[in-house]
DNA sequence: ATTATTTGCGAAATCGTTTTAGTTTTTTTT
DNA sequence: AAAAAAAACTAAAACGATTTCGCAAATAAT
């Protein structure tokens, strides 16, 4: 790998000019430049990013730190990043925390030295306790996040619309008859989850349908757990006739429990879910979904943070982000 | 941030013993090894990455570059590459080429000046000259593929077996009574492609049919001109009543494209094809995939470049792994 | 013609860490 | 008790790039 000092040697100038002239400064007389740009060329000299970074505490790198991969939401989100993060001559770094709390502590610890310039994130559902966050932006550190956030750092956060999403998709199940629907939760640590949940409370009170705490099944990480809870709800005597599952994976599990019990959707029981499924329209049957603009939020939240990294100081001021989330109904819900 | 020099002063000794005494030297006594210990744990202090990385040529970091990120076979790839690497303690950077050449090499170029210690990745439908693959591997970056291989560069290679899992998706097709059946090549570029299409034509011949070249599809990365092309094939006077998709998002657009015209999946036309789609159970009708090992994949991509970190020369030697594609039968194929 | 300014370049410090080569003090050996 | 060896530590160079400062030579101003 070619370096200033070799460059210097063959053009018998110092490592100084060699620098100089490489940044077109005005130190450097105009044929200088042009020799030192020519051989630079030829050499295929690129100036090393970490030597760079001990002057100036850049690392040109941002991570971006999810509680999953295999997710069609964080993939989305991740990708959108990914590009601004490239537009902006940036490197992104990936973490997944499995949405365990240990693992999002070890991750954060490991970003405290300066690896990156900034963070991107969503908790894991696990994450009740948020030391970690606060010392990572302590040591200089911002942290933008998205979707699954933390109220209780001040900072910028994207989101959708949850509250009112939650609620336009209980709405709608009730406007399309059903009157006993039973809501999915993924985690009580998780403000997405309350707000959906809030959303789905509320649209019960306005339609004059009495909550039924029984009905609000709390579902965690473990998908085995989950798809018992889950089956448990459809064996019971008296089904519910709606599920608007929180999360995606909860609405497939439901589909998995439906095909079991041989229970009809949208006949015997209608399904809605937060979802970023491309294939929502060739499912059988096909899934209403509340699709969250996961690409443009992962865009924002780069944005955000890119355009925080300009500044100098390295504290974000607290700014909520809200974007549109779509109902995309399908037969799912059909009456 | 906290440095050794902050440590150093504290505690009234030389930077150099600080050092030291974090690595536990032997040159430093007992107690005075304690009480640096104890000190940078209580101050926080964790070695700055890139000060390291200037004298040992060391980042603890690799790339992996996909051609696109929102597809289920790279992020399962990605996710097995990811776990190793952070078990490994590294650091993984994701580039996304878009499937476009250009960006690919510009990809690339950045990372030559030793940004990354090792690079995992999957060709872009378009790439056809390799200078910017050799270029990265003399610079000293090794480079380890996986699934869009580059056959005409000496390193580790990891692939299902797609030569065998073509065949047998034909045969499985033949066997459930196709006898017209059309192949959807996404890319002649690919030997992944290739190699799927030999194993379609080998079941073909072995069954006496005569291979069509007009059921040969040639799709490219225009999801819209694929949609097109794939309709025209169903428009005509004859269908073909079995479709080999070579990846998943080729299925998808058949199916969309039996949707629109009425044309009833499994009865008029069966489909089979490559995919790591989760809700392929779930489907209408459920979609028979060979399904590759892709976390799988990525995790011994990662396991074969880190083994060769370890070693003091970067280049990798030759090595085909080949992992087992998994057939699984399901509606879309059904007699 | 003398002084002041500009131009073009180089030396050396710097960033944070590791490592080599001392240096001092203590301990061991003879 | 003198010499040798070991122990415990420090100083300084090194990694690659940037940047401040300084120094000539050339040009401009007086």
């Amino acid at each position: 790998m070619v370096n200033l000092k070799d460059l210097a040697k063959e053009l018998n100038v110092s490592v100084s000019t060699v620098s100089k002239a490489l940044k077109s400064s005005h130190e450097i007389g105009a044929e200088t430049k042009k020799r030192v740009i020519e051989l630079a060329q030829k050499m295929g000299y690129s100036p090393n990013p970490y030597a760079g970074f001990l002057r100036h505490h850049k690392s040109k790198t941002i991570a971006l730190i999810a509680p999953e991969l295999t997710n069609n939401y964080f993939i989305q989100a991740i990708s959108g990043a990914e590009s601004v993060a490239q537009e902006k001559d940036y490197h992104l770094l990936i973490y997944c925390t499995n949405d365990e709390f240990a693992k999002e502590e070890s991750i954060l610890k490991h970003l405290q030295n300066g690896r990156v310039d900034g963070v991107i994130m969503s908790l894991s559902t696990a994450t009740q306790s948020y030391q970690h966050l606060n010392d990572l932006i302590q040591s200089g550190i911002p942290i933008v996040f998205f979707d699954r956030i933390c109220h209780e750092i001040e900072t910028a956060k994207i989101t959708t619309d949850d509250f009112t999403s939650g609620f336009n998709a209980t709405e709608h199940l009730i406007q399309n008859g059903c009157k006993d629907i039973a809501y999915l939760s993924i985690s009580e640590n998780l403000s997405i989850d309350n707000k959906r949940k809030q959303g789905y409370l509320e649209a019960l009170n306005k339609h004059n349908i009495e909550a039924n705490p029984s009905r609000i099944i709390k579902c965690t990480g473990d998908e085995k757990n989950n798809y018992k809870k889950i089956k448990q709800l459809f064996q019971s005597d008296k089904i519910p006739d709606g599920v608007f599952a929180s999360i995606e994976k909860l609405a497939l599990s439901t589909y998995y429990v439906c095909n079991e019990l041989n229970i009809n959707i949208p006949k015997d029981t209608k399904v809605i879910c937060f979802s970023n499924l491309r294939t929502a329209p060739l499912l059988n049957p096909s899934l209403t979904t509340i699709t969250q603009p996961a690409y443009e939020m992962g865009k924002q939240a780069a944005a955000i943070l890119f355009k925080n990294l300009d500044k100098k100081r390295s504290l974000i001021s607290n700014e909520n982000i809200i974007l549109k989330s779509e109902l995309i109904v399908r037969d799912s819900t059909k009456k």
